[in-house]
DNA sequence: ACCTGAACACCGTTCAAGT
DNA sequence: ACCTGAACACCGTTCAAGT
């Protein structure tokens, strides 16, 4: 393990254990057993820092496809592993979608690629008539929207009336499905 | 307009102009002529000023409801309002859901406001047929969350391979409009 | 090439003091 | 009741200096 790893794990683990707040990078240097402003030797700035622990986190493996496994379903669980992955680590899912003032092109293609992976799981879903049919990149972009968005605003607590109302963010990704399902079979 | 009000509204021109690096207490202070912690005497931290600034941005009139129009068609305009408001004023966007660490009960009161307006407008169209029957609460649940997520992930160019697929927000609701038009002619 | 320590400008917050 | 000015602890960043 190279010293920026050292860094950016440090960094991860600063973020999940008490927010972005916690993440300085005085703390990152002190966590590594380096001096404050070590990390300037492998970031440009804080920032970048930053933006390499999104890019670790966009990396993370998605689910295995074991075969004979129906490939709508498979897309429908990789649509409910994204919302499980935002609601148990909600400061790294804050952190990848948040408001970046510069570019980056490892997260950039971090996350392309991602989304590349989830555009594949589609294509295979269409294939067996499991979804519409239609540009994969748009029905990718449908799912991943109501997902990025049931999870957010679970997070927040705005999804439901506390009580009234049951939904899940888990329930909203099934409504989609179905949806999708009704409509393939009039099409 | 009390002072109060003058460094709502100073902060959130801040906001608008600069982002939430701008929104300094020093600078908001001094946009209405005031020392950099006269704040204090308004409201209980920082934070406790931008709850007050999302509060007044979830208080803003939706659109307004002509007699005569077709309920599933004002639910839409809703969503894609929703969208259009979240593309033009993204750090109040992101202000408005992004991580609170202390509850305000004056924000919570206007989110639950905020939904229930749009719960309302459901239910209307639910009367007409226009989207499927079920439980307001849930369809409300799926609309504003492929929209607040169709926005947050354009917001971050995650919605689609730049050039490759044509996937705008705005197309997303109509999709999902059109998913539960197929729906709704089936059941 | 990688790291340190001091320094700078800035920030949120507190507090004693003023009217 | 509302505001000010000084002060405190903290932060990101820079820079000269060390190995």
């Amino acid at each position: 393990m190279s010293t920026r790893d050292d860094l950016v794990l440090a960094a991860a683990r600063l973020l999940d254990q008490g927010g972005p707040a916690a993440v300085t990078l005085r703390a990152v240097g002190q966590q590594v057993g380096l001096s404050h402003n070590a990390p300037y030797k492998h970031f440009a700035d804080k920032e970048d820092l930053l933006a390499a622990v999104a890019s670790r986190e966009l990396r993370r493996p998605g689910p295995a496809i074991r075969p004979g496994d129906d490939p709508a379903a498979a897309l429908k669980a990789r649509a409910k592993a994204y919302v499980r992955w935002a609601l148990r680590y909600p400061a790294r899912f804050k952190l990848v979608f948040g408001a970046w003032t510069t570019a980056s092109a490892e997260l950039d293609e971090a996350a392309s690629r991602s989304r590349g992976e989830f555009v594949d799981a589609v294509r295979a879903a269409q294939a067996v008539g499991g979804v519409p049919a239609g540009d994969p990149e748009r029905v990718t972009a449908l799912i991943l929207a109501l997902a990025h968005g049931a999870a957010d605003l679970a997070l927040g607590g705005h999804l439901s009336r506390a009580g009234k109302g049951h939904a899940d963010p888990d329930d909203l990704v099934d409504d989609l499905f179905a949806l999708m399902a009704t409509a393939k079979d009039q099409g």
